[in-house]
DNA sequence: GTCTATAGCCTGATAGAC
DNA sequence: GTCTATCAGGCTATAGAC
């Protein structure tokens, strides 16, 4: 890392150029699977002019990691316990739905550090992710309790609505494969809400 | 591979040692995170042995690839036009939440292979996967039409499905560090059981 | 059929000129 | 800060003895 004066100009732009390049090739090859000499390409760099900005590949994958759980989290965050609660846990999943179209890049590289078992972020699964979940599973079981949505089991409705939204970026392939011509996100937002609003919906 | 002769007992067993090796170390490393050393140890054999029986590392992947696909869409095949409709659809979610729980490895190096793109199984996605799921879905369509399911959008549906039941394969270590000592498999058939009954009961 | 030894390639990282 | 050249290690795959 170049020495630890305010950043020049160069400095930050290309930093922010090789992260960029970074979660293309990590996304879609995993840590292994990428090379640095395909994320230098990829942010216009030589390899060792690379790797004076980060001194190694497992340091950029670090970098991209640190910041994605905070973003990643943050829709989950943002539920508001003085909110109405449909509207609320509705409001998180289309939020959800959006971050699947607006970063696939991000819950790829996610997913692709999850499925093979979180090697370099179990311990903050166990720790922030959980407490956050644990906090937000809490206000969802209050709402339950005062008859305001209907009870289900509070984490497997986190779950659900994980997998549903995360689901169209990190199966694209698949789900294109299968839908031929027609955008997903074009019809996904419907079937999700009313998907949750019969689910939820005080009886 | 060995002449095509009848297969002695040694070769029958060595190659289904060896897929059951590479299941494991694919599905937990991907194809270019896994080695054929680590892959040889975990079968009881010298790397050299290993490739008298795969000429490649490629070939394992693509032996272990090949029986996967049919293997993961016969619970969908299974679905019965003539059965009651609501209970076919509950019964293909539960098979399938089944093969989560039976079958995890399987279902990660699925999961690795897609979200990198299916680089090796995209011909395959566009015409079995996509030619299964059109049939399926008409059928669906038809019970939607005849009233006896609530209508959404039937690909999404099978979506749904397939995405909140492998969830709990893939993103195994993540719901395990959320739910702490819970058996996820233990609330989960109860909570996706009530999700579709909700979702789908005709009105 | 199985092994030891090794070829040959690829890749992450460093040296050192500019 | 950026480059060319290169090293060292790890990897797939093969050679060849048994």
């Amino acid at each position: 890392m170049p020495p630890s004066r305010r950043p020049s100009r160069i400095q930050t732009r290309n930093r922010a150029a090789i992260l960029d390049a970074a979660l293309d090739v990590f996304s879609a090859h995993g840590f292994r699977g990428a090379t640095v000499d395909q994320i230098a390409k990829a942010a216009n760099l030589s390899k060792p002019n690379l790797l004076y900005y980060f001194p190694s590949k497992e340091d950029i994958h670090n970098a991209l990691l640190e910041q994605l759980l905070d973003t990643w989290l943050a829709p989950l965050r943002a539920l508001d316990e003085t909110g109405d609660p449909l509207e609320e846990l509705l409001a998180y999943v289309h939020r959800k739905l959006q971050m699947s179209r607006d970063f696939p890049r991000e819950s790829r590289l996610f997913a692709n550090e999850i499925v093979q078992g979180a090697p370099r972020i179990h311990a903050a699964l166990s720790s922030d992710l959980k407490t956050l979940v644990d906090t937000k599973t809490d206000v969802i079981r209050g709402w339950m309790d005062a008859g305001r949505i209907a009870r289900v089991h509070p984490y497997h409705l986190i779950f659900s609505i994980w997998s549903l939204t995360q689901h169209y970026a990190d199966f694209d392939v698949q789900v294109r494969a299968v839908l031929g011509q027609e955008d997903p996100f074009a019809t996904a937002p419907e079937f999700i809400d009313t998907l949750y609003r019969k689910l939820l919906s005080p009886p």
